[in-house]
DNA sequence: TTTTTGTCGATTGTAGACAATTTCGAAAGA
DNA sequence: TCTTTCGAAATTGTCTACAATCGACAAAAA
């Protein structure tokens, strides 16, 4: 008969973690986390030699990279980090709004008294992090929020799928991290949402998610927009100001 | 100046299209077909030999394969073709009924009477395969048709998404091909949403998508459970009632 | 000066070789 | 007969080497 199985945590690890997923989880952590900016070319020589590898696990987590929308890999150019332009930022927001829509109608159908009571602790973890104006706490927090539910409403499958959405959306939207003046906004909402929720009115939850990320896309996008005014002073505003109008008018 | 990029297409080919693009693509029809079946083993040397490359970009492209779902790679074991669970193809749906139905409002507000036209001849090819009880040529027009009105929805990253969810289902529910005596009910069904669409309603065109994606997957997952009867013998009946039953009042 | 052409260095694409691990069958033992 | 053990063959993981391609700069031509 087969003994049972004790998990050695190292032992676990190196039976599941060959290189080109150590690498890969090393790498998109480097890229979400900024260290890694958009655009930036990855030479694979010089990658490989700093990580102390050969350049084919490398490439092969780089081809991980690629499918997942966080690298763009061009023949005989060489890999570089994505640069999420505004319009398909726009997308993804949108598709979020939809999708987040759904995960609030499917809690507020679904969610145990329990559960309510975690998010709502989460809720006032992040109007304390308000408080105290420490807007990077916050924004883990809200990541964390939002993960966690899309997480109880109970489809793997689309959690996995909103988990990709805003890795890419990170690779947007990084620069928003200083736009504190906004937090106090964010956390009324997030206040809203899980009242909706626990009420058990689904669709007062859905709109309250949707809207929520809708409101999220505006401030994103003006925000971005407004940046890029600053540094690139070649700008065309006519495209700005359509670009603007687009992302208010096209709910999905 | 520089001169007008005319693009020859043999060159053109050669720039974008490395061995790793080519190899990926092959195998991706061949699962997609078929013809590697799930479950099934993908040996590298094999694999290898038989394309007449080297192990090396196969592996890469095996990554991008395994990022999109399609193939299972366990360390030191090798590359399987996945296999999707009935619990996963349900997730799916739900999901894919979900994204739809935003399609189906979408196009209710923004199709031009042209696209109507467009997608109303694509409904009389599909019954015309149901007078000719041609169930290969209306299963394909039927992806045509679904993939088509995806992309008038115009959020590309939306598309892009649900096309990847449409091959993850295919691995589940080729088997389903022969299920001819449902091409009526589908074919209605399509009538109906196109109806919907043109009529401008987004309610019912959303409403029409998503219980048409709904219905599609009750006779899948209904047929598939019934094959799964006959094949094995060694099913839980309990088990799969459970597994109807959830099916039915989960649409996410 | 401006444009074009040629060459070199750097980088990516692919192949092959070796090491590490798993699989499978045969032999030994219960 | 069934289980266990052992080892060879098959297969995967990783590295190194070589070929192909690109980008930049210098030299030549206009």
């Amino acid at each position: 008969m087969s003994a049972e199985v004790v998990a050695h945590p190292t032992i676990a690890l190196l039976q599941t973690s060959s290189l080109v997923n150590v690498v890969h989880a090393e790498l998109e952590k480097m890229i979400l986390s900024g260290r890694l900016a958009p655009g930036e070319k990855l030479t694979e020589l010089t990658i490989a030699t700093k990580l102390g590898i050969s350049r084919g696990p490398l490439r092969e987590a780089f081809r991980l990279l690629e499918e997942a929308g966080l690298v763009r890999i061009t023949k005989n150019r060489g890999v570089f980090v994505r640069d999420i332009p505004v319009e398909e930022a726009i997308e993804i927001f949108d598709l979020r709004a939809a999708m987040d829509e759904l995960v609030g109608r499917k809690l507020a159908e679904n969610i145990t008294p329990l559960q309510i009571k975690e998010i709502r602790g989460m809720v006032d973890s992040m109007e304390k992090a308000v408080k105290e104006k420490d807007a990077y706490h916050y924004h883990l927090l809200n990541l964390k929020f939002h993960d966690r539910l899309v997480e109880l409403a109970g489809n793997s499958k689309l959690a996995e799928i909103y988990r990709k959405l805003i890795k890419e959306l990170s690779l947007f939207r990084r620069l928003n991290l200083e736009d504190g003046w906004l937090m106090p906004i964010s956390a009324s909402e997030h206040r809203q949402i899980v009242k909706a929720i626990a009420s058990g009115d689904a669709d007062a939850a859905g709109k309250a998610m949707f809207e929520h990320v809708m409101d999220s896309k505006q401030r994103t996008i003006a925000h971005n927009l407004r940046r890029q005014l600053h540094t690139d002073s070649g700008a065309d505003p006519q495209a700005v100001k359509k670009i603007a109008r687009n992302s208010k008018t096209n709910p999905l």
